[in-house]
DNA sequence: AGCACGCCGACT
DNA sequence: GTCGGCGTGCTC
């Protein structure tokens, strides 16, 4: 394949700067005209010549619109094309819905460049290059070169929710949860027709799960992990071999899912309706929602699972965008109870249930006890009813920080040294402790002779030490057992529900069948404190229809996600801009201002999907002009207040779209 | 961000 | 007259 001398390239910045965000158009000098390829790396003047940026070629052309002088690319910093035409399309598209820049997308998706490692790459792979120019269509043409529909030829595409049922299964020397070994049969008919598979997951514990299955399926050498826990010299061979072309299944946590495979056959999210996948940093996307519009600018088959379907993809699978299906595993029933109201001393939040299903359940093997996050119990109760606690002057969840801090009420502020109960009276409080220590005490009492392991966040324990063992786990930290626990004992039920948000239901679900999944197919489950509704849905296992239910009264109150949302945070003049700029936009509401912690406006804004690339384009523009004028604003700030108290921090307007935690929401 | 341009006040 | 302070605007 021949490259014709490109004149011109256009470029997108490497730089976070909002105000950058958009094409920059270059013109190529002789000596790089027949090496400049779309996708590469470059380094380009900025200004005055005394500025460069590092940059990425989108789009090389003959011809260029700009009106004004051109200043000339200065260097091409790799041969590789690291980012293909159709990453930039997914940032593009990314950025665009997210209201953020392409090169915060970007920097997701590219590892940090090992030169050693890239020499030493390309002496061994002497036709790769020429084989990425093919891959990507050098020629002049515009940027949106989508690869290959997978369905091209085949069968139609897919797109798939399954509702997973959970399980221990050991298969050769590894046990795994069932859904991993359910994705590993897909998986091989992908490699087999010559397309890559894209996995994606919350957890390193799942990405380890996953290379298990993967291995004893002997895929290890089409296998890839895109870890941030895997060193980054690792990381950029693992990346070059992404951009090659080969067949391969790449598996990560939330960033894997813009591995820019060029064949993307299936594109797979495990866990999708888990936070984990929500990426903290600007410009804040869901690897779900990542996922969905990749699916829908390359054709690729799309699996989204999970134990508990997110009340956003119950709304894609009555909207029939995509197909439920359940996995058939038999599991064991959910017993569900509750404790006795009024008392709060340990002997009662271990009903006699637990102390018999673990008797029953310890000379045949292991048993799970599930106690929720300590971090998880923020919020307090009356010691005496149970009640919520609530702030006495508007009603807002009472808060605790640190241990033995004074309540404060997470709505308006109000500290709370004494508490009065307002169904029942009570004057104390307690807070949603899980105390895994002193469960082990009472266990250990009771259990005379048993082991006992308490699990740490920390530490990584993926094996059990021998089979009668009674392992103290809070969410996450769960070793597998080899085919599944003989019981798994949910504590602490009433703290995972005191989390709220509007989810708080969904998520409460979902750490409990989490937890639940770790069982035998023929184990026992009993689960403490989860209230009679939720206990009926866990003992049914209806869970879809409790999230469709719940996606309903959604769309009768207006809330996501029946509708979307955005969150605006910036500085404290930002009110007027918020309104003028949404003026004129089919917004449904615009909730606000309320104060964050550190004293910025923060907005809501409710909109419907149909409206969102318009809502998103404006609050883009609210973020760049926010940006030109911060500068103003600081410094105008400097001289009213007499230079000595300099709190000089940048108030930068932030959005985050459909933020999964909208406490202020709830009513 | 960082740098140049330009519009007002104080000056050899 | 013109030197230079610092807002304002732009970056192909």
């Amino acid at each position: 394949m021949t490259i014709p001398n490109a004149r011109f390239a256009r470029v997108v910045l490497d730089s976070s700067l909002p105000q950058l965000d958009h094409p920059f158009d270059y013109a190529v000098p002789e000596n790089l005209a027949t090496e400049i390829r779309v996708g590469q790396r470059v380094i380009v003047p900025l200004r005055s010549g005394n500025r460069r940026s590092d940059a990425f070629v989108i789009e090389l052309a003959d011809a260029t619109e700009f009106p004004g002088t051109l200043s000339e690319i200065e260097s091409i910093v790799s041969p590789v094309p690291v980012v293909p035409g159709h990453l930039y399309e997914l940032a593009r598209a990314v950025a665009d819905r997210q209201a953020g820049s392409v090169s915060d997308v970007l920097r997701l998706c590219v590892p940090t460049r090992y030169v050693r490692v890239e020499k030493s790459f390309l002496e061994q792979n002497p036709d790769y290059l020429a084989r990425a120019d093919s891959e990507s269509d050098v020629e002049k043409r515009p940027i949106a070169v989508s690869p290959t529909p997978a369905a091209a030829g085949s069968q139609a595409t897919q797109r798939l929710f399954i509702l997973d049922a959970g399980g221990t299964e050991q298969r050769g020397a590894w046990s795994a949860p069932r859904w991993s070994w359910s994705f590993v049969e897909r998986a091989k008919d992908y490699i087999a027709r010559g397309q890559s598979v894209v996995c994606v997951v919350p957890d390193f514990r799942d990405v380890s799960h996953v290379e298990h299955a993967l291995a004893h399926a002997n895929l290890e050498s089409v296998t890839v992990r895109v870890d941030g826990d895997v060193p980054s010299a690792q990381r950029w061979l693992a990346y070059l071999r992404i951009l090659s072309g080969e067949p391969l299944i790449v598996v990560g946590k939330r960033s894997a899912v813009y591995a820019p495979v060029p064949r993307l056959g299936l594109l797979y999210l495990w866990g999708e309706g888990d936070d984990s996948l929500v990426e903290p940093h600007a410009p804040y996307a869901h690897a779900r929602d990542v996922a969905l519009i990749r699916q829908n600018l390359t054709g690729c088959d799309l699996v989204l699972s999970s134990f508990v379907p997110s009340a956003a993809v119950m709304r894609l699978v009555r909207m029939n965008y995509l197909d439920l299906s359940k996995s058939s595993s038999t599991r064991p029933k959910i017993q569900a109870t509750d404790l006795e109201r009024g008392s709060s001393d340990l002997s009662q939040r271990i009903p006699s249930q637990v102390f018999s299903a673990i008797r029953e359940a310890l000379p045949d093997g292991a048993v799970l006890v599930h106690v929720a996050k300590p971090g998880f119990a923020s919020t307090t109760r009356c010691a005496q009813c149970r009640e919520r606690a609530r702030c006495s002057e508007c009603s807002g969840p009472l808060r605790l920080g640190a241990r033995g801090s004074v309540p404060m009420c997470g709505w308006c502020g109000r500290m709370h040294p004494t508490f009065e109960c307002r169904s029942c009276g009570g004057v104390s409080l307690i807070a949603g402790m899980s105390g895994q220590s002193k469960i082990a005490e009472e266990l250990g009492r009771a259990f005379v002779g048993a082991r006992i392991v308490v699990t740490e966040a920390s530490q990584q324990m993926s094996e059990l030490p021998d089979d009668r063992v009674i392992v103290i786990a809070t969410p996450g930290t769960e070793p597998l057992a080899r085919n599944g626990y003989r019981a798994v004992i949910i504590l602490d039920g009433e703290v995972t529900r005191s989390r709220d948000d509007l989810d708080t239901d969904v998520h409460a679900l979902s750490a409990w069948l989490t937890a639940a999944s770790f069982a035998a197919d023929d184990g026992r489950i009993v689960a403490v404190g989860t209230g009679p509704l939720l206990g009926r849905v866990m003992a049914t296992r209806d869970v879809d229809g409790f999230v469709a239910q719940s996606l309903l009264d959604r769309e009768v109150l207006g809330l996501p996600p029946a509708v979307r949302s955005a969150v605006v945070e910036g500085p404290t003049e930002l009110e007027p801009q918020v309104r003028q700029v949404l003026a004129d936009l089919p917004s449904r509401a615009i909730l606000g201002p309320t104060s964050t912690r550190d004293s910025k406006q923060r907005f809501i804004v409710l909109f419907d999907y149909r409206n969102g690339a318009e809502i998103a384009k404006s609050l883009r523009a609210l973020i760049v002009t926010s940006a030109q004028q911060s500068r103003k604003r600081a410094s105008a700030q400097m001289r009213s207040e007499s230079a000595d108290q300099a709190p000089s921090r940048t108030t930068r307007v932030t959005v985050r779209m459909d933020d999964t935690a909208l406490a202020h929401l709830e009513s």
